[in-house]
DNA sequence: TCAGTCATGTTATATCATATCAATACGAAA
DNA sequence: TTTCGTATTGATATGATATAACATGACTGA
């Protein structure tokens, strides 16, 4: 599990696979994997790279899916919802998930060079914040997590 | 240092000296902490809250200090830069710091019943991230931690 | 005093996100 | 199969967040 997203790798069978688990949560869970969502999925997970709402709303529009704002972000929010894709708050924009159905907490380490993002694990109930919060009596229901920074391909280009 | 933010303090106390070392940090440092940034300053740390920028345009427009969103933005963007202020990246908000000076990483602690944020300590190289991070050869240069929850006295009211 | 830099004023615009309502598609129940 | 309720999509408008660009003014140090 150490970030596939910045290796090379077989990013077809990893796109393949993906998808795969998608639908199968999908269906497990009575979701609607819908033209607009599976695609705006499809897309999201072309590179491992964030995308903003707009960009999206791009290509789907380039493929007459769809040309209003809310086209994109209603599919983001099924997709986020559903697990199969993340907000990245740092950057307002948005990533496929490369472990659907992990019922996850996830961190971001997210490229400043090439807008790349790699999922790590969290496990906030045993940082220093969740120490912090039970010291403090604060329940916590969701934990924003995410490192910007170079990744290895990046630092090789310098700046 | 247990979340000073969620308990019962004296507030006015709790400003004033905050203030004089924003103030002393700025001396140290050759920064100039003007009118507009210094009261911009003040309405941030008036509540342990986050601010939005237009909010914080609100109060200082209404004080005869500027109508224009830079006003706000620049005023943000030297607090923020000078670690007087810190940006909750999950509301695209603002929060006076309360540690100025201690050069730190901050993690944060967000109400989402009455906006309260409560600032911790984080040590990113020596969390799970941290490790996947290292694994992966990504350089870290800065992270976003923001736990987002219910704080004590909200915790009461239920839902 | 003058040049250089930092700060502010002002206008315009870019970017991100949602409210609202109408139309349609879908699936379960009768 | 028809009917009904709900989920989804289409379309228009607007709200919320943020920055570009350029002019003007203030402070600083030669
Ligand atoms: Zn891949
Ligand atoms: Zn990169
Ligand atoms: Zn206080
Ligand atoms: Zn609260």
């Amino acid at each position: 599990m150490s970030a596939i997203e910045f290796r090379d790798h077989d990013h077809a069978a990893c796109m393949r696979s993906t998808m795969q688990a998608a639908e199968a949560q999908c269906t497990a869970r009575g979701l609607r994997l819908t033209p607009v969502r599976r695609r705006a999925l499809e897309i999201l997970l072309a590179e491992h790279r964030a995308l903003g709402a707009y960009d999206l709303l791009a290509h789907l529009s380039a493929e007459g899916l769809g040309t209003q704002p809310p086209v994109a972000y209603r599919a983001l929010d099924f997709l986020v919802k559903a697990g199969l894709a993340h907000k990245i708050e740092a950057l307002n924009a948005y990533v496929g998930c490369v472990q659907p159905g992990a019922d996850h907490a996830p961190a971001f380490l997210i490229c400043r060079g090439c807008r790349s993002v790699a999922e790590a694990e969290t496990t906030p109930s045993q940082s220093r914040l969740g120490d912090a919060a039970r010291a403090a009596g604060f329940r916590i229901e969701r934990s924003v997590v995410e490192a910007e920074g170079l990744c290895p391909a990046c630092q090789k280009d310098d700046i």
